[in-house]
DNA sequence: ACTCATTCTCTGCTTGTGCAACTATCTTGC
DNA sequence: GCAAGATAGTTGCACAAGCAGAGAATGAGT
């Protein structure tokens, strides 16, 4: 037998539905954020993960990991940050091996005006269009998924 | 001020959830169809479009769409299909234009044999984690994001 | 029938990322 | 102290995908 009649399986769909979701807001918020502050999504996410950890500086792995990205892929990519003068690279005095990644003023405005925008957006595009309970068990079931 | 008080804002560690969910099951599905089939996720969608679709065929701006892809990223998406053996191009009669996609004798195999690995997959990350109701509530509100 | 806009697909170029190899530095165990 | 291994970060290479533009075929209005 072929397997024809699996390739309708409600789990395909399901999975779908996540994919389809998650790809739509991410495009939306890369599109609004490159439109209104002339940023990739990219740099925006550096400069939020360094903003919100103690000290608002990060070492280049703990950023490659909450990023998701690789160490050669951090490297490239805070290059590019760097070279759009939003952060610095500065060496820990006490374990030379080490970068801290540091925002810039520049990189703290940019950060900042990223938030204004995005918040909006994620409002817009996520919290207003469930129900509250339905967003309680929303979170609750995306946390299980997760781990 | 500073918008330092926005950065923890539970809306950004919602979409997290969302973001972080979507990228593990991506990448669990896509570890498990590499391991187990020796197939990329990509090949596996296009398979699984085509296979879907009436008539199993499609053509390359139908498969673009479906994929979310420019309609030069699945010209090479493609190519690099019919390389594997895994569909052909056949020209439409009634439409010079137009090129369909068709599965191989190849195509089918595969793409039966991915979906026993994927459902299994599925069944095990996302279904088995969340309760009935859940999972209802869950689909639901992916549907509402998605429009 | 002819022109012109539209549709479908493919190709050149650029960007971003993973993988693997490499260097520099730190830590552990003797 | 010092050799062996672990860890942090960077670099070379390959590949996937987007964008913009080109070329071919179609269809609509006159």
């Amino acid at each position: 037998m072929t397997a024809a009649g699996n390739r309708d399986d409600p789990r395909i769909t399901t999975y779908g539905l996540l994919h389809e979701a998650h790809r739509r807001l991410e495009r939306a918020f890369d599109a609004s954020l490159a439109s209104h502050s002339a940023m990739s999504s990219s740099f925006f996410e550096v400069l939020l993960r360094i903003g919100r950890s103690p000290g608002t500086r990060l070492t280049m792995s703990e950023l490659a990991c909450q990023l998701g990205l690789t160490s050669g892929g951090a490297t490239r990519l805070v290059d590019r940050v760097v070279d759009a003068g939003l952060v610095v690279r500065t060496s820990c005095p006490t374990d030379r091996r080490v970068q801290w990644v540091v925002l810039t003023p520049d990189g703290e405005a940019k950060l900042d005006e990223g938030l204004a925008i995005h918040l909006d957006d994620l409002q817009r595009e996520l919290i207003d269009r469930l129900d509250p309970e339905e967003l309680d068990v929303f979170e609750r079931a995306l946390d299980k998924l997760r781990a």
